[in-house]
DNA sequence: GATGAATGAGCTTTCATTCAT
DNA sequence: AATGAATGAAAGCTCATTCAT
């Protein structure tokens, strides 16, 4: 089983009790959403791939965009986990005096995370636009609550003086915006070419720390 | 005419010659494209918002998907002829001997550009992991030619020590990834939010400059 | 000139007035229609194939079956027109003392004009299933006039005691049989096969003897 | 239930095993595909006749042209089936010692079967112009195997001295020109006519006698 | 007379969903 | 729980025909 595959697993299989035909579909469907998008993906090729009746899909999701949902759920929900648990200034405190540390650890675990569920990222990205629904969910949950919290850290090491004074929204955006462009061009744009993944990454959080550091 | 529509009409209307009830047809698929999708937008539905019988778009384009390219592509050559300009590096050494400078035009202009096509854009980038065709195209004009005249130019200013020292496609991916993001969230993920765009356009600037500058 | 385009010539741009865009027309409906069959024939292509715009179909034939009939009409006319000569008995006479004589040059002579106009014939026979009007022009003329003489004919052989005695109808019907039978195995059926016609149209002469001769 | 339908029964119902709404798909398919031809019916049509929903025959039958092909090619089989017995010279030898009880046992066997399937070979014969993959299976079929074993019966009799010396392609084509002429005259052209079917099959028998025996 | 853009009904086919087994 | 035949609405597309130019 890959790295991938255990992954998945743990998002769908372990925490809820998905029966082995369900567990078939949802990643058929991961597949197919990925591949071709949820649109242009129809029921009876999930069915077909996951070796299952067309019945049986509908037996364990009402409509097609509730098995759509299914899926996307919870990979939000753990691509956002390390925002919410409880005391994360504390961590902030005792782990990582310097934003660099914390750049650096915090993004090389999102991008272990984003890197083995990948076609559900793909699918999140690709299906967000389209999707109100999900867009609500993200909008409550991200905006809400993530946002909130980076918020916080940024203002945490503002107030350090290690991050340059500018509106922490401002921040936020120039740093998602390199770090998802990183994680966008290397597994989606470019996935065949050969990449240096450390000293991309290196490179990286270099610039972030060059653009966000105070001027000397 | 609103300046969008002045824009597609740009686009769409000058060059070629298209007849009237092809520019509804373009109209009104742009519309519904950029709102659902490709795949979930039917082609009685462009008929009816475009006020003419089904059987007219199938007349001026032979299959849905012509319709999908007869509207991308343009707009992709228009993205990109800043870059296809011959004397590009001309340009750069008589109006833009510092690379602040050079950044302020260039961004500048090509979010005027995309602010005036945002449809246009938004179906782009939505449709571009979906369809092969279009991907194809993309890569062959952007990361042929494209990507070669941004090498050029980073290491037009490297020479110039401008640029910190790192390799030119690591730099254009960063520098990349900060520009759409910002046009990304302000014109798709929030544009109904109070954005101070001069402040923000500044403040991008600068962290791509501190992010690009070498070290002192 | 090949030797079908004088008859096609004949039978449609002589006799009557024709334009040339309606010679065109006519010609490429043939071609198409021998093909593919009416019915999987559209106008637009008939249209495209004879170099005119499709409006200039339907503004000399009122439908697109009137144009059928017009093509398929007067082949009938000129198929049967050696039955509605006046003076066919005094020919017969005359000219024909033995049945053998006669249906050599009858049945050559009919074959001669059928491969001349081989894309008609075949409209015929593979429209006339389908085509009730056809049915009823053929029945019309067929077989009230053709039918009688052809009854004439058989009785007047049988009355010189060359041909069986045998229901003129029934003799009608193996000799057409037979006389079809030849020109579709030839023509339609195996056009590629190498025939040694005249031996082949020999034999079938024979046959058609033997098998109309009084048995001695 | 009529003669008829016992026949299309056995032809599609007891060998496979088709649904009770397959059969009524296929004996609405015959019938319209009989009367109107296969392209000037529409699949919506027999889903009517056939008092199912239009996506059900699809269900069946991938394509409306596999349809057809599901109808006519079953039908072929069992056409030829009397030419593909393993020991025909036997029970030529046995049975037939005289070309004339031949002719008389297999024209009638064949006539009632075509008389059983009417239809069935109306569509074959209106078709087979029309669809090359039919044309291929026939020819396939026909030409090869049933040519073969035709030539071999034809020489079996012509080495007895019952048939005329001709080459034996030849005596098939008068011979089957001779029987199809009057299938086709008596249950397609005419069928409403009154026909004394025994008297007329004995006069096209003693024709063929006549034209193929050898002349004394 | 000729054009060809425009039409809208109708075509074949696909689809998400239901339901009897 | 699982099946897969059946559905019928809707999809993309074609067609014969019309009509303003």
């Amino acid at each position: 089983m890959s790295q991938q595959d255990k992954m998945i697993e743990e998002l769908f299989h372990n925490a809820d009790e998905l029966t082995e035909k369900q567990k078939k579909i949802v990643a058929a469907a991961i597949d197919s959403f990925a591949e071709k998008g949820y649109a242009a993906t129809s029921t009876s090729e999930i069915a077909k791939k996951a070796g299952v009746a067309e019945g049986t899909i509908f037996r364990h999701y009402k409509t097609k965009k509730e098995l759509l949902m299914a899926i996307v759920a919870p990979t939000m929900a753990k691509l956002i986990a390390p925002f919410v648990i409880k005391d994360l200034n504390k961590v902030l405190n005792q782990d990582f005096e310097r934003l660099e540390d914390f750049l650096k650890a915090f993004i090389e675990n999102r991008i272990q995370f984003l890197k083995s569920n990948m076609p559900l990222f793909r699918i999140f990205i690709q299906e967000i636009p389209f999707q109100p629904e999900l867009r609500e969910q993200f909008k409550e949950h991200i905006a809400q609550k993530v946002l909130e919290r980076l918020r916080q850290i940024v203002e945490h090491y503002q107030a350090k003086g290690q991050i340059i004074e500018m509106p922490p929204d401002t921040v936020i955006r120039v740093a998602a915006s390199t770090i998802f462009g990183y994680i966008i061009a290397r597994y989606l744009l470019s996935p065949e070419e050969k990449w240096d993944d450390n000293a991309e990454i290196e490179r990286t959080i270099q610039f972030l720390m060059n653009g966000l550091s105070p001027e000397k």
